[in-house]
DNA sequence: TACTTCGCGCGAGACAGACA
DNA sequence: TGTCTGTCTCGCGCGAAGTA
């Protein structure tokens, strides 16, 4: 199987086709493929789902897909490597390559939000724009237009739901979960009666309420959403233990380790070792 | 059906000490 | 210096049962 990879940090491609632009190849870099029109499916490490126009996918390094186009299909397809995201100063955003990576395990368009599906047509079509009509800084331009939908799909990404959450739940659990996601480096912003005073909720009836709605208890969903983005940042950052711990709010490096041995089975400095002498054996 | 109460078990926090 | 392990205490979350 040939590797593709990227002689700039940061290339659009657009292509028009009937036939399967990107087939069973694999990759280094992030991909961004924005549907301008045209429908057909979407195959990403064995899950096929239907894509259309105004789909917005993102394909991870190493991630394994094929498009199999029905009706012609125009892509834009935006690739960007690790390098890039390192290297530009996020402001609020310092784990962007853990929330572009968190959506490995997500099939289909990554953008959920309605306000922001019309954002990203508008940046495409800017893009899109800037191709066609080449023009004096259209490259500085583009960059910006890049990172803006970088950004964009961070947050959709970052507010992805409980897999098993009911289709009947209600604004409220809603608004618990992007509450829990959006403190989860606050610990103390997630204790039951700082969230029962927020939304009204008695305090013992929380964890009912939100199994209920969710098929899991909320310390559960806490500490799944805490442990994942502590891998990402054990697999993609550089940061120290801890500073990890002073990040995610823990008393100390003992704490944290004990939390993280429960769940996986390891401490994690052995998880980045583990993961270390995968990336040299590879 | 929506919510409350209550008791128990678990996990968070604090600390000491070991190890590389 | 950075990380890991063990122990102890206490508060909190969970789930069962009860209530309106």
């Amino acid at each position: 199987m040939r590797k593709e990879s990227m002689h700039h940090q940061v290339e659009i491609i657009y292509s028009q086709t009937d036939q399967c632009p990107m087939t069973d190849s694999s990759f280094n870099f992030f991909q961004f493929v924005h549907i301008v029109s045209g429908s057909g499916s979407h195959e990403v490490n064995g899950n096929r789902i239907t894509y259309q126009a105004g789909s917005f996918l993102l394909i991870t390094p190493n991630d394994y897909h094929a498009f199999y186009v029905e009706t012609l299909t125009e892509f834009l397809i935006i690739r960007f490597n690790k390098g890039y995201i390192k290297e530009y100063q996020w402001k609020s955003i310092d784990h962007i390559e853990c929330l572009l990576h968190n959506a490995s395990h997500v099939s289909g368009c990554i953008i959920e939000n309605a306000n922001d599906k019309l954002l990203v047509n508008s940046i495409v079509g800017s893009i899109l724009h800037n191709i066609k009509y080449n023009d004096l800084y259209n490259n500085d331009l583009n960059q910006h237009l890049i990172n803006a939908l970088i950004v964009i799909a961070a947050r959709n990404i970052a507010k992805f739901k409980p897999a098993n959450i009911k289709e009947h739940a209600n604004k409220k659990i809603v608004d618990i979960i992007n509450y829990i996601q959006s403190n989860i480096y606050s610990p103390g912003q997630l204790k039951a009666p700082v969230i029962c005073g927020k939304f009204g909720v008695s305090t013992n009836y929380l964890s009912v309420y939100f199994k209920e709605a969710c098929g899991e208890t909320i310390t559960h969903f806490i500490a799944n959403y805490r442990l994942r983005l502590i891998e990402y940042r054990l697999n993609f950052s550089d940061c120290r233990i801890n500073e990890l711990v002073e990040e995610f709010g823990f008393a100390d490096e003992s704490h944290m380790n004990k939390f993280f041995k429960r769940h996986k089975g390891m401490s994690t400095s052995t998880y980045r070792g583990a993961k270390d002498a995968l990336v040299i054996s590879a």
